[in-house]
DNA sequence: ACATATTAGTTGCTTTTGTAACTAACAAGG
DNA sequence: CCTTGTTAGTTACAAAAGCAACTAATATGT
């Protein structure tokens, strides 16, 4: 397949995983802005807090590989639209724990199960063991 | 691995693919930047006229599935560093040929052979079977 | 021939992201 | 205590991307 001379971008990991990241997340994304107007970082925030339970912000930029300035800004935002709520934590107020509101979990709650449908439409264009292998190397390319 | 209730990041698909679209990327990026002062279009269009030939920014929008404008820019950079060059077709004098002057394919050669090996260490992590199958389901995932 | 539509490509303006410098709270050693 | 260092999170400024409106060349229907 990596024939010397036939190197080419269809063989071309970077490309090729950006492609249908591409695709997949624009697919996707028309959920959480059409429905409740969040931008990618939010609605992984959301996603954090509802499927995890509370935590704080560093505590989701850890878990998600996202920087820190990216999840302030979806904070802030996810605050003002009273989705998520803050509670400085007395015992090292540094820290401020997140939380849902109710409408942040009703957004969570469909967003969850749309997240879940659209995964099985992508996910029933292949065999199981197709998954099998792709999830796996997508988790081992990811964590390095 | 969807049980309902168990739903969970590590198997939703578009989160998989960004990570691992994000950490590639990420890495292969040092080399057109540092080297070339290049951004990721300018870098795909360079591959375009290196490894295909001679085309038109459109011909390039098309094969990329990137954005006029992001390709636009791109161009108007690398013409700017002198990497590539335009001839107006004068057939259609809306068309404009892209080529590479002779830096812009001593670049080409250098990231074309950086890349070819970057793509190795990654291929290099897995069976040629889940290497098969993960491209498959990649491309497969991309033309949509 | 002429009004209308289409195509290639660019530009201006807005939104989003990245980077680095910053504040505030705490920790730890002298 | 008090200097120094670390950690949580924010903000300011710059780089990049998205979107929509634009120009210029060509094609098409009447």
């Amino acid at each position: 397949m990596t024939k010397k001379d036939e190197f080419d971008l269809k063989d071309f990991l970077p490309y090729l995983l950006n492609q249908a990241a591409e695709v997949t997340s624009r697919e996707f994304q028309t959920y959480y802005r059409r429905r409740y107007g969040m931008l990618r970082t939010e609605w992984r925030v959301v996603f954090h807090l509802g499927r995890y339970g509370d935590m704080t912000a560093t505590e989701i930029c850890d878990r998600s590989m996202t920087h820190k300035t990216k999840v302030s800004r979806a904070v802030k935002a996810l605050e003002k639209k009273r989705f998520i709520k803050r509670t400085v934590v007395e015992e090292d107020k540094r820290n401020e724990t997140l939380s849902l509101t109710p409408s942040g979990r009703a957004a969570f709650k469909d967003l969850f199960s749309a997240a879940r449908t659209y995964n099985e439409t992508v996910t029933r264009r292949f065999t199981a063991e197709e998954n099998d292998v792709l999830r796996a190397c997508l988790a081992k390319i990811a964590d390095t």
